[in-house]
DNA sequence: GTGAAAGCGCTAACAC
DNA sequence: GTGTTAGCGCTTTCAC
């Protein structure tokens, strides 16, 4: 330690004074070991502290992809509530490859990181190794059946169908779902939500009214969403004749559709209503602004915080599961339809 | 080392053997190492690693916000391209605050990065310090004068005459200018590239065209330059006639305008042409699709990270500066009118 | 009150 | 070919 030469004292002295132990160190001596210190614009080597059993201050944060905007405000309010509490957020995309989340979650391990908050895409691939890190860890925003440890999700089933109910109370009977690959946990959900709910709602389920588009998701996921949208709205609107509404598994997809609509001058809601999932910001830029189901971004980062801290506190507690409730956020894209009166529209 | 212990060889041998060293070892020794190491599920310390001079592996990364989807662009980027090259990203947003800049800057440099991709808030606080960092640091997106290091930037000023010219070159005279607050170096070249294009085309500038949001921006970027997009156009639209164009800073704000503008009857381009700038994902979403003058954020992480790496081989070579050309995405939202034919609205 | 010294896990120089 | 050992910078116990 340079510092202490400098100072003519012992590295004990020096670590004693920088750090603040409550030892008893003469006035004189603290005063020359930080006068000193700040000469030579000391830092230490976080290196030997961690190799000498310190503790680190980082969380590691890992998603899909954060150029997509749910997950950026996700990453976004996650990343705030952690430097807010002196935790340095170290963030991670995965961007839909199991190989690279296992990757990042190696890095973070190797680091000894506080804590993970993870939104896995891979929960059957890591689930049994979780358990075996040095650092705890959280799963958000997935769901994370068979985990053990904490966990916060959202209530996809719960949003699917609520959102389906929300149609049909409004009128419409003829419902159209629209979605990427249904290749998530989370969209078999939301799917499964509005199959029930028709059901319940005694309207039969037409495999017409369900378009999945079949390619995968290598590509930037927001613009594959939206020309998913795009796409999927073309095909729907060479249907004999138009659904009510349309449910569209996320915001982007149903801002793709919209585009299309627009471009065919089908009037949203007048000739069709429409409702998205998540929320995101610009659901409530676009003209007209986007009636869809709020998965809370920052309820679910404020909860995974929590629980990582708490967890962090005391390793032993018992791990929480929590769950998100959705909320429908009525903006102008559904219109309340009487459902005896039935539209048809100028196709044959 | 446990391995050594457990597989009877000296932890020197532990060492060659796992670092590939190519150092003569019997396979027999060799086998059992290894053998040894995944039963134990073996991971190296990365701190003693570091602690013995080992170097870094990760690439510190800082833009002011993760949220706003031009940065999470540009973010989303140079991170592919880092992982590419077996560099890990760490990610930082500065949320516009000098003081967490240098926090993070402290923290990356305390770890030793291989190198820091920057895109500073605070160009004159920290430009001494970066030429004394341990770890190379690359300046991006926005101007870096005065820095000596490597820099990469837009061409600020060629964006905002280009723009303006552009319109110009369509019919159009009276032009707008909408802004937040002029409080960056990037929006000040705009600015001047704005009123020089103006005043090279003969048009006198007229502060009544000028309108630049009041508020400071410690909220969510993103939300508040669409907030201002709507608030500008709404006191512009109060204007005894409107302009024949608007130039807005960003594409967030410029949508926000188109809002207000939709909202009261107001068709774009017919009635106002209106050009962004950023070039961000969602500008080729909304309908019209606009125009907007690109600041493309492949070439810009490319480039940074080009520029990074090549440093890291060799920490000697001369210091570049590259400027990114701007590039006028066409679109939907200018359109062009015969400078004779002076539209005047039905305002008093 | 202060200092000396051990040791965290690893690598590399040196011995054998 | 393989083992021994010093030392990276720090914290912490123990001795003074």
């Amino acid at each position: 330690m340079d510092i202490a030469k400098e100072a003519k004292v012992s590295t004990a002295t020096v670590s004693r004074v920088l750090n603040n132990l409550d030892y008893p160190v003469t006035e004189a001596l603290r005063k020359r070991v930080i006068e000193v210190s700040e000469r030579l614009d000391y830092h230490p080597n976080i290196f030997s502290q961690m190799l000498k059993g310190g503790t680190s201050n980082e969380i590691g944060i890992i998603v899909p992809s954060i150029s997509n905007p749910f997950y950026a405000q996700l990453v976004a309010d996650t990343e705030r509530i952690c430097l807010k509490n002196s935790y340095i957020p170290i963030i991670c995309s995965s961007y839909n490859s199991p190989q690279l989340e296992n990757n990042h979650l190696e890095m973070l391990t190797n680091k000894q990181v506080a804590g993970i908050i993870l939104s896995t895409i891979n929960l059957e691939g890591i689930i049994s190794r979780l358990s075996s890190f040095l650092s705890p860890c959280v799963l958000f925003d997935q769901p994370s059946e068979g985990y053990h440890g904490d966990s916060i999700t959202f209530d996809f089933y719960k949003s699917g169908y609520m959102a389906t109910s929300y149609l049909i109370e409004n009128g419409h009977r003829r419902i159209a779902f629209v979605s990427p690959p249904i290749d998530r946990t989370s969209r078999r959900y939301i799917y499964k939500g509005y199959r029930e709910a028709l059901r319940d709602h005694g309207i039969r389920l037409s495999s017409k009214w369900v378009f999945v588009a079949a390619n995968g998701q290598h590509q930037e996921m927001e613009t594959q969403d939206y020309q998913n949208g795009r796409l999927l709205a073309g095909t729907l609107l060479n249907a004999p004749y138009l659904p009510d509404a349309v449910l569209a598994i996320n915001d982007i997809i149903a801002i793709g559709i919209m585009s299309t609509l627009t471009e065919r001058n089908v009037q949203i809601p007048n000739d069709l209503s429409l409702i998205g999932f998540d929320d995101i910001a610009f659901s409530s830029m676009v003209t007209p602004a986007l009636t869809t189901v709020r998965q809370s971004t920052t309820q679910t980062a404020g909860t995974a915080c929590k629980l990582l801290f708490d967890r962090i506190q005391n390793p032993q507690k018992e791990a929480v599961h929590v769950k998100i409730e959705p909320e429908i956020i009525v903006r102008s894209t559904v219109r309340k339809i009487h459902p005896k009166v039935k539209k048809q529209t100028d196709k044959p």
